[in-house]
DNA sequence: CAGGGAATAT
DNA sequence: AATATTCCCT
C-alpha cells in the first residue's frame, strides 16, 4: 500500500498533498493534467513513458497515492501493462476512447476508475478517493466480500445493456439470509426470455488478481466462447418459466448462464466470461461454481439480481450457512423425530423454499446422522454392556439431541448441537462439511482439555477412545465441545472458551484423555450419561486412576 | 389427493 | 457432493 489507513487519518488537509503519478504519453494532455492536478494541492509526478513509470514505482524511490494513466488508442497496451504492474496503486485510467472494451478491460485489470475524457476538475479532484478507499479496504480480508457485487452487477449490466434497462430489480425480498438459487442447469430459454439471469460469479478475489491471468490476449474480444454447449440443448422449462418471479434470488452460475445469453451478440458478455474464469477460480480444478461458493456471509447476501426476471425454472436452493441454520432451529424445535418437511417450512418461514427442498435437505440431514451417529454409539460400546441401557436408543436421545437438554446453559444456537452440519461456508477453506466435521477439520486432542464444562465431557469420554488410526470411525464423536469450539470460532460466539480454569479437575481430564488415546483398547467405563465430574473422577478411579492425579507422572492403570 | 420418505436422477 | 425429481406408501 502506499498509503495507510493511520496515514490517512493523521493527514491533516487530507487530499492535500497526495502524490499522484501521471503517466500519458502525450505530453501536452499531461502537462495540462498536471497543472490542474497541482491546483487541487496534488502533487504530480509525470511520465510520458511506461517504463519509466514503473520503474519510478518499482524502485520505491518515490512513493505513490494514486496514479492516472492515459489509455490511448495508439497505446493501449502500455497502460494495461501498468496497470498490471502497480497493484497496489489505485490507478484511474483515462480515455478518449470510448470504448466498452477498453473500458472493461481496464476495470478488469484492476483499474480503479475508468474516466472519459474530458475530466471535468470534479473528477480530477476526486481521485483522492480511491487512495482512501483502498486506504480502508486493502486489509486484504474483504476484499473478495466487497468485489463479489461489483461483479455480479458487472454482469448484470453487460447482460442487460443490450435491452438497456438497468437492473434494478433486487428483489430484495428478503430480509434475512435468504437463499440463494441457482438456476438449474437444464433450464433454458426457451420462452421467454431472453436474457437469462444473471449470475453471480463467484469469485474470491479482488479485481486486481486478475493480473495472473493475462488478459491482454483474449480478454475481451474474444468471444467465442464455448459455443459447445448449449444449441439445442435448451430445453424448455415447464411451465410457468418465464413469468416468474423472482422471489428468491437468482443466482446463476456465470458460466453457464453467460453462455447462453451470449450466444449471439454480445461480446462484452464473452469477454466478460473469460475474465471470469480466471477470477473466480476458486479451485484450481475448474469450472462448476459450485465448488466454490464459500463465503458464507455472502451467500446470504444474495442480493441478486437478477434479475431480470424471468427465470424461475426451477432453481437449485443454495443451503447457506444461514439457511442451515433456519433450518436447524426449525428442526430442534419440532424435534428430531417429528421433524416433517411441512413443518420445517413453517418454521423457516423463509420465501420461496418449498417443501420438496426442505424434505430433500432433512433427507441428507438425517443420512448425515445415521451414518455418524451410529458408528460412534459402537466405539463407545463395543460389547453390550452398557450399564445404561435406557440411553442407548439412537434416535431421539442421540447425544448430539441430548445435549442441549443436559446442558442447558449451552443450549443456545440449534446448529450448536449438529456437529455433522456446521455449515460449509463456516470454514475457512470453504470445504464443505456435511460430514466431515469429525473427520477433517477437528482439532487435534491435545486440544481437548481446553474444554471446562464438565459436561461436555461426557462426549469426549464417552466417545470412542479408539484412535483414528482404526479407522472409520471417528474419535472424535460428535462431541458438543468440538463443535461449538468450531461454531464458536466460526460466528464470533465465543462458546466454549478458555475458561479452562474454572475446572479443578482439568489435568486430570487432560491425562485421561491422553491415555485414552494413548490406549485405545481399554474402553473407559464411561456411560453416556451426562457425565458429572465425580461420575468421571469416580470412573476414574475405577480404572485406577488417582482421583486427582500428580501433574508430574502419569498415572497408570493397572491391568 | 396430499405428504413423507427413500430411491434416483441431474 | 448436493439438490431436485420421481416413485411408492400411508
Amino acid at each position: 500500500m502506499v498509503c495507510t489507513e493511520n496515514e490517512l487519518l493523521e493527514w491533516k488537509d487530507f487530499p492535500k498533498g497526495l502524490k499522484v503519478l501521471l503517466l500519458d504519453t502525450d505530453s501536452n494532455f499531461a502537462s495540462q493534467m498536471r497543472s490542474r492536478l497541482q491546483q487541487m494541492d496534488y502533487i504530480v509526478y509525470t511520465f510520458c513513458n511506461e517504463n519509466e513509470a514503473l520503474s519510478a514505482i518499482s524502485s520505491k524511490s518515490e512513493v505513490f497515492h494514486v496514479a492516472i494513466v492515459e489509455v490511448s488508442a495508439g497505446n493501449s497496451d502500455g497502460g494495461f501493462k501498468f496497470l498490471e504492474s502497480a497493484k497496489d496503486l489505485p490507478t484511474i485510467m483515462v480515455s478518449d476512447i470510448h470504448s466498452i472494451n477498453i473500458m472493461m478491460k481496464c476495470i478488469a485489470l484492476g483499474a480503479v476508475e475508468f474516466l472519459q475524457k474530458p475530466l471535468s476538475d470534479d473528477k480530477l479532484r476526486n481521485i483522492w478517493q480511491h487512495v482512501v478507499h483502498k486506504a480502508f479496504h486493502s486489509g486484504g480480508k474483504s476484499v473478495s466480500e466487497s468485489l463479489k457485487p461489483v461483479k455480479e452487477s458487472l454482469l448484470s449490466i453487460l447482460e442487460l445493456q443490450p435491452v438497456k434497462h438497468e437492473a434494478d430489480n433486487e428483489n430484495t425480498n428478503e430480509a434475512e439470509p435468504l437463499i440463494s438459487v441457482v438456476e438449474n442447469q437444464k433450464a433454458s430459454s426457451s420462452c421467454c426470455d431472453k436474457y437469462p439471469a444473471p449470475s453471480t460469479p463467484q469469485q474470491k478475489q479482488g479485481v486486481r488478481s486478475v493480473d495472473d491471468v493475462d488478459y491482454q490476449d483474449h480478454t475481451i474480444l474474444s468471444n467465442e466462447q464455448d459455443s459447445g454447449m448449449h444449441e439445442g440443448d435448451t430445453k424448455s422449462v415447464e411451465t410457468t418459466s418465464c413469468d416468474s418471479v423472482a422471489e428468491t434470488t437468482v443466482l446463476a452460475d456465470s458460466s453457464e448462464r453467460l453462455g447462453e445469453a451470449i450466444t449471439k451478440e454480445e461480446h462484452y458478455s464473452a469477454a466478460d466470461q473469460h475474465m471470469e474464469d480466471p477470477i473466480a477460480t476458486c479451485s484450481p480444478s475448474n469450472d462448476n461454481g459450485s465448488t466454490c461458493s464459500a463465503d458464507p456471509n455472502k451467500a446470504s447476501g444474495l442480493h441478486s439480481s437478477s434479475g431480470t426476471k424471468a427465470n424461475k425454472k426451477k432453481m437449485k436452493v443454495d443451503w447457506t450457512p444461514e439457511l442451515h441454520k433456519k433450518f436447524v432451529k426449525a428442526v430442534e424445535k419440532i424435534g428430531i423425530d417429528q421433524a416433517i418437511p411441512s413443518r420445517i417450512l413453517e418454521l423457516m418461514k423463509v420465501e420461496g423454499l418449498t417443501r420438496h427442498n426442505i424434505a430433500s435437505h432433512l433427507q441428507k440431514f438425517r443420512m448425515q446422522r445415521k451414518q455418524i451417529l451410529p458408528k460412534e454409539d459402537e466405539r463407545r460400546w463395543p460389547r453390550p454392556q452398557p450399564r445404561d441401557p435406557v440411553q442407548r436408543t439412537y434416535y431421539p436421545h442421540k447425544p448430539v439431541m441430548a445435549f442441549p437438554t443436559h446442558h442447558s446453559n449451552h443450549a443456545t444456537t440449534a446448529g450448536q448441537f449438529y456437529p455433522a452440519w456446521i455449515p460449509p461456508g463456516g470454514y475457512p477453506n470453504g470445504a464443505h462439511m456435511w460430514n466431515s466435521p469429525y473427520y477433517h477439520g477437528w482439532q487435534p486432542p491435545e486440544t481437548w482439555h481446553w474444554n471446562p464444562q464438565p459436561g461436555l465431557y461426557a462426549d469426549v469420554w464417552g466417545c470412542p477412545v479408539t484412535p483414528p488410526s482404526l479407522g472409520s470411525c471417528t474419535p472424535y464423536p460428535q462431541n458438543a465441545s468440538g463443535f461449538h469450539r468450531a461454531e464458536g470460532m466460526l460466528n464470533g460466539y465465543s462458546i466454549i472458551q478458555k475458561s479452562v480454569d474454572l475446572h479443578p479437575a482439568e489435568e486430570v481430564i487432560d491425562k485421561v484423555v491422553k491415555e485414552a488415546i494413548n490406549k485405545p483398547w481399554l474402553p473407559l467405563p464411561l456411560g453416556l450419561k451426562p457425565p458429572s465430574t465425580e461420575s468421571v473422577l469416580d470412573a476414574l478411579s475405577k480404572q485406577g486412576i488417582p482421583a486427582v492425579p500428580p501433574r508430574h507422572h502419569r498415572s497408570h492403570r493397572p491391568h
